[in-house]
RNA sequence: GGAGGCGUCGCCUAGUCCGGUCUAUGGCGCCCGCCUGCUAAGCGGGUUUGGGUCAACAGCCCAUCGCGGGUUCAAAUCCCGCCGCCUCCGCCA
């Protein structure tokens, strides 16, 4: 949820925000007069109350007649009070909805536009040349079968496309890349975490993944539950509904935990391998802090992104993400992309979003600083989706002989393996 | 899944049976001040959260006793539903 006094106040900025992503504004007049009519309630409501209560007051010490008009007039003036308490009730509802609706603000240098008006921020590391060494590269698919360790045909046969087992070296890859990821982050301080994957709808609709975006959000039947697509969810709501002491922000969380996402309007796309499925395991930074080091803290989010690609040996670009394709929370999102061989591109592997206060503002999470309790910022970002790094990995550090060179990094996280051998034809 | 208990303004706690005197008691912690070689103790005051009004983080008003509804002129207190925690039984990694 937006700042309701930014929207009172300057109306006109929160236009343009919605302008900037492609979006009208007709939901900024809705939720203003959705405002206006909230507050003449509810000092319609506290008017009518005072006077009840005051007279309510008198009663225990009115003895016969007076007491008998008194109970009358207490009576008429509480069925008033009832009407206005509901009518204030139902305003503050539509109120909530019409608030709700807005997405984020989106930050005064996000770029404006839809999907393909991100602005390339850096290039880091150059795409290899298969053509110069001679060979033709094998695509993650390929690798991970003649490696035993990618099994996407028993993932199907088990559970429907976009599902996959890892085996072998795969398994172990995947394992590894957790605890290089979460070493990482405790080095750099972050507190790890290990979230649960199934959360109530609170924490799903407090993070924005109820609206628009509820089409890629797995519902457990018949109970009031839902798969996270990502541990933003778990992690945003962990303080949901508290009051944080300002002097420990900011409060950084490393949490690993299954993503679910059912894709849902993607049937076609990345049909071939594990760049898109519909499960995998995700370590994900979570930060709550003050609104105004946020901009400071996404930076931050980035460089530790950065120094895990980095370790990894990956060729990548870092996107400033267009204010259209933002996504109902954030204000501002960087993308790590990394360059895979077979496609010719680069692919999303990380991202990172500063929301500002449109979480905490809907999940209720303050901080209590010297000049008063505010809602704080809360910024996710990537430090490591397994399939597709693992995508990346193997790809970019393939052999002409199908074997796979892992990076310097990840070694002692492998038993001391340098090299992952072909195991199948 | 079955049975029972519990949820009070940071923490602990009184109040709930029997509705109004609750403007929610007391202790601890914390903050401000006084006193004081220093510190501690002592003394006085303050200390939920949200909203409104206001020049004002002075005062005043409304809401808030887990959440939501109901009964009533009036609900922390009575009734119903939900959530959470605890104990026991069953099942189980």
């Amino acid at each position: 949820m937006i700042d309701p006094r930014i929207l009172r106040e300057q109306p006109d900025r929160v236009r343009a925000a919605q302008a900037k992503r492609g979006l009208s504004d007709a939901v900024v007049d809705e939720a203003l007069a959705a405002d206006e009519r909230r507050r003449q309630a509810i000092a319609d409501f506290e008017t009518r109350r005072a006077e009840q209560k005051a007279l309510s007051k008198q009663i225990p010490q009115a003895q016969g007649e007076e007491k008998q008009q008194l109970l009358e007039r207490t009576k008429a003036l509480s069925a008033e009070v009832k009407a206005a308490e509901a009518t204030q009730g139902e305003a503050e509802a539509a109120w909530q909805a019409a608030m709700m609706a807005i997405p984020n603000v989106a930050h005064d240098q996000a770029p404006a536009g839809g999907e393909d008006d991100f602005v390339v921020l850096e290039t880091i590391g150059t795409p290899r040349d298969f053509t110069a060494e001679g060979f033709e590269p094998r695509d993650h698919v390929e690798l991970g079968r003649i490696l035993g360790a990618i099994d996407i045909e028993r993932g199907a046969k088990v559970s429907g496309s976009r599902f996959y087992f890892l085996t072998g070296v795969g398994a172990q890859l995947e394992l590894a890349l957790v605890n290089l990821a979460m070493d990482q982050a405790r080095d750099a301080g972050f507190t790890q975490v290990i979230a649960p994957s199934l959360v109530r709808p609170r924490a799903m609709e407090g993070t924005g993944f109820l609206g628009q975006a509820a089409d890629d959000v797995y519902r457990i039947e018949g109970e009031d539950l839902y798969l996270v697509g990502t541990s933003e969810v778990p992690m945003a709501a962990y303080h949901s509904d508290e009051i944080l002491d300002a002097s420990a922000l900011p409060l950084r969380y490393a949490a690993f935990s299954p993503c679910f996402r059912k894709e849902a309007g993607s049937h076609g796309k990345d049909t071939r391998g594990i760049i898109r499925v519909h499960w995998f395991d995700k370590v994900e930074m979570f930060v709550f802090t003050t609104t105004e080091d946020s901009d400071a803290e996404h930076r931050r989010l980035l460089e530790w992104e950065k120094e895990f690609l980095d370790k990894l040996d990956l060729a990548y670009r870092v996107i400033d993400v267009a204010a259209g394709d933002l996504g109902l929370s954030a204000a501002r999102k960087f993308d790590c992309e990394a360059w895979i061989p077979t496609q010719g591109r680069y692919r999303e592997l990380t991202s990172t979003s500063n929301c500002t206060e449109f979480q905490s503002r809907r999940l209720d999470i303050r901080g209590r600083f010297p000049d008063g309790t505010r809602p704080v910022a809360t910024l996710n970002g990537t430090l490591c989706a397994m399939t597709r790094t693992i995508v990346a990995i193997l790809e970019t550090h393939q052999n002409a002989d199908g074997s796979v060179t892992l990076p310097q990094a990840l070694r002692p996280y492998m038993g001391g393996i340098e090299v992952l051998k072909p195991v199948h034809e």
